[in-house]
DNA sequence: ACTAAATGTGTAATCGGTTACAGAATGAGG
DNA sequence: CCTCATTCTGTAACCGATTACACATTTAGT
């Protein structure tokens, strides 16, 4: 590697004069300027970051901690965070924490050894103090003085159930998504709500995991634990598709018979027969913008807003009537 | 942050003892240790990896470049390299080339600025060459003398056809996955080479794009420009999933009237109605075991093989007879 | 033409580690 | 008891950048 000590001798100048040339700081001539951009073109240079980040006490690179890489909500995510600093000149160092306090004490630790500049969470958060950087959390807004970027899913609950209202449900069952998911109570008060408002009778279906090997069981006691019912707002897609792998088992018509409304649109829902209608949510979106404001709080840029939520979006297919 | 030299003072010896016990390197009098380790834990102190990097030229980060992180593919990889890496003491840079040149000369010249130890890719792996470190090219292995990890796709055709052929398939249509994806011509030879030992009819049905929203489109030309089959072998599990819902929507019988099989083994596959018959890839162990051998390679640890398939499995589902 | 301000440049300190080297202390062997 | 090898420890150089500071040169103002 060509280091700015071959580029000064090589432009017949001194080291401080490169450093001031390419970064633009105090006064460089505009003879040196030239010797030192030809010197830089010709040997190839670009400066070595771990020695700049030694001095600064910063770096290029942000941390983005999930709680599960493979749950499909999160790698769009995770696109967004890359995009957005990738054009910003940052890395991304990507860490999977799965919600284990111990991984993210680990995490913490890496990254101060390493001089991260700042970090995005979309994990538990509660180590967010330890973090003695700008701090951006994901989808998980806390009631605390975070800085958050976060899907607005009382909206999203809402959304499903107009949408199901709208669609004539007149029985129907709510799966409450397990308690310690982000989001997931904002989504079930949203549709509570409006089914509340609108006077129909519900019945709420309380799920305990995420897990996928869990979904199908899940489905199976869905039916078997609830009074009839003819709508079904899932948690989310992935418990959507088993509701509608069951309620096709056991006979019933979609959406004739039973109408079923998911969550977060995943790259399968559209391809489903029939295609589930969902709420999308905008992860990439949650990702890009997380990315921009943890940049924006790094460069001490002006922000907007602290909290910031985004909407969530009906997409209407086939499995409402 | 606390720094060697507070170590130092507070043990009462000098720095080059205190960095000589925490390395285990040279020669540490007894009661130097002990002051040595007491120092370290009442302060709390850790190295800083960049002071370290700085002078060794190496550090503890490993790149890993991805085609599209949001192809449901690479999380389950991803995750896998994360794995290894945190409980080996490395951190993963993740980057999203896209088979995008330009972009992957980006990340070469970033990992270079940061002297990443070594680099793990999914992508074109064209410039190989270019990087100065361990490279390990994960589920692309090319001609040339890289080191590599990947699903054996010859066997995964196979397996498909094998599977097609105990299921009774008759006329079968074999998709061939675009030409530019890894391992799509290998899956193909495998298929048609147990189809030719068998001497069973087929056609073979060119797919030009992974791309999720051309799915449904091709899943509509299938069935248009070919003669009437009984059975498809799907270049993958989106591609599968499109030929079902189309399948369905023409009001044909899986598996009674057509039988399809998949390629991947995706989430959503066993959560389909019915549960779709797939070739699982070891996703997860291909990114695991990419990044043992890559740390492996870092650390001068010997290798057993420098190119290493991993089988792929057939999920028996009921979309086959 | 003379002084003060503005501009240009190099030397050396600094960031936080690792390690070559030299000198001191200890132990072993004769 | 002396010598030499072994063990121990500290000083200082080094990694590759940035920047404070001092000094030299140019420019501007009167």
């Amino acid at each position: 590697m060509v280091t700015i000590k071959e580029v000064a001798e090589y432009a017949g100048v001194s080291v401080a004069t490169v450093s001031r040339t390419l970064n633009n700081s105090g006064y460089v001539g505009k003879q040196s300027r030239i010797k030192v951009e030809e010197a830089v073109k010709t040997l190839g240079y670009y400066p070595n970051e771990i020695a700049r980040s030694l001095y600064q006490k910063t770096s290029k690179m942000i941390g983005l901690l999930l709680p599960d890489i493979s749950n499909p909500y999160f790698p769009l995510l995770a696109k967004g965070v890359e995009d957005y600093a990738q054009r910003n000149g940052y890395m991304v160092i990507l860490g999977n924490v799965e919600d284990d306090e111990e991984k993210e004490e680990m995490y913490v630790k890496f990254f101060s050894q390493y001089n991260i500049s700042g970090v995005l969470s979309a994990a538990s958060g509660k180590k967010s103090q330890t973090y003695q950087v700008p701090f951006v959390l994901l989808d998980r807004a806390l009631e605390e003085e975070n800085y958050s970027i976060a899907t607005d899913d009382q909206l999203g609950g809402e959304l499903a159930a107009k949408a199901i209202i709208d669609a004539k449900g007149k029985q129907v069952v709510v799966m409450a998504g397990p308690g310690n998911v982000a989001g997931a109570n904002d989504r079930l008060s949203g549709a509570l709500s409006v089914l509340n408002d609108e006077g129909l009778s519900y019945q709420v279906f309380e799920t305990h995991t995420y897990q996928v090997d869990k979904a199908e069981e899940t489905a199976v006691e869905l039916f078997e634990s609830t009074r009839p019912f003819d709508s079904v707002i899932a948690s989310n897609d992935v418990y959507a598709l088993a509701v509608m792998k069951e309620t096709i088992k056991r006979g019933h018509r979609i959406p004739e018979d039973i109408q079923i409304i998911g969550y977060d649109d995943m790259l399968f829902s559209r391809l489903m027969y029939p295609g589930l209608t969902t709420i999308a949510q905008p992860a990439y979106e949650v990702g890009y913008q997380g990315a921009k404001m943890l940049v924006d709080l790094i460069e001490k840029n002006s922000i907007e807003q602290k909290k910031v939520k985004l909407k969530p979006k009906l997409m209407m297919r086939d499995s409402l009537r």
